[in-house]
DNA sequence: GTCTATATGGTGATAGAC
DNA sequence: GTCTATCACCATATAGAC
């Protein structure tokens, strides 16, 4: 995604509003105000709001993708591997968290009124993505599978519970009180261990405990 | 709760226009036109959008409540009761879907606008009701983990991630399409195995694979 | 490019007939 | 108790000055 830094100031100031307010909650006038502007500065870089709201959902799986692509190359097992990609997630989600909260709303958002045919289809561009995503996860469970490393007699709920688990936590933690690096990497590695582990004691202890890079 | 069945009709439609389109962008008309009425029915019932709102919200509480508090006294160890409780709670929200979905967005929205004092004091009391929600996870894990059943540095943030991921189900099944109950048991115990168990295989198997009750 | 109007439509809430 | 009619307000989006 090329930005100019102009459009890139008006998606921070939106994907902060949205976080807060969510999108039909959200007014021109008050993400121009965040920005200490008036909505014709707005609508001088985006023709709508939903245009605005799409592309602040678009660089947030951008930077998504940027976070989770890397950690396919991290080291260990596929199991690893996995955990590498779910830690990554983690942490961009607490890097990039008005964006990250904004792409969560997006999913929840059944509908957006009219769009126009354009917007349609970038909207079903965004959806494409966000599946992209998680087939990301998938396809590395399913080869932690293969190599016997991975429990689970159902991928896709196991999938869908996994990356709900971590993306809740968009909810309940705001890294802006507390936004320690060390804290963050804790947070995230704390989820991970759970998801991966379990809740239940491991009497004898099977491998894949740590977390690669 | 005591609702007169006019009030319940208002709060089974409102439920199924919040989850559909938000509370921003449902007007009071969309939700009497889905009873057949005009928005005059609703206002002899509820004095503003807000008030239903937390109706709605509050019916959603009492539902997961009054499903989850029996399956306490489900047979089994501290995990295996723990178990339970989490397949009441997933089992509650497909049964309950629209009302449950409302109080996940009730959870997001952070700002309604000006409140009045009464509005506000029972918006204090539907987050103490959610945290209590949250605090009865939270009291069994503790059991779970002094009876050394249960593995976790935090507690806390091993029950959010916990019912994060039983949550997001909210989002990705829609149980109007396929709602037979053998299939929603199947879902739900695959969500809380996934939970308990951990994606990674168990090469000795400690107890606690089964759910109660 | 950014501003200040302003047109336009929709929504929460009320008043009062029936 | 439920309806119709209406008010007041707010938000999206546009037009045009600077």
């Amino acid at each position: 995604m090329e930005l100019t830094q102009a459009r890139r100031e008006i998606l921070e100031a939106a994907a902060a509003c949205f976080m807060e307010q969510g999108f039909h909650a959200t007014s021109i006038d008050v993400v121009a105000r965040r920005m200490g502007a008036t909505k014709g500065r707005v609508y001088h870089h985006y023709q709508s709001k939903v245009d605005l709201f799409f592309d602040v959902h678009r660089l947030g799986m951008a930077l998504l993708f940027d976070a989770v692509e890397p950690a396919r190359q991290a080291p260990g097992d596929a199991l690893q591997v996995l955990a590498a990609m779910m830690r990554a997630h983690a942490l961009a989600m607490f890097r990039h968290h008005a964006f990250e909260s904004v792409v969560v709303q997006g999913v929840q958002l059944h509908r957006f009124g009219a769009l126009t045919p354009r917007q349609r289809q970038e909207l079903d561009e965004l959806i494409a993505s966000r599946d992209r995503f998680e087939q990301l996860f998938k396809q590395q469970a399913a080869a932690a599978r293969d190599a016997g490393l991975l429990q689970a007699p159902d991928l896709s709920v196991a999938v869908k519970t996994l990356l709900g688990g971590l993306q809740w936590s968009l909810i309940w933690y705001r890294p802006e009180i507390d936004d320690s690096q060390a804290t963050q990497e804790r947070l995230a590695d704390a989820m991970v261990n759970l998801l991966v582990q379990g809740l239940a004691t491991r009497r004898q202890g099977s491998a894949a405990g740590g977390q690669g890079a």
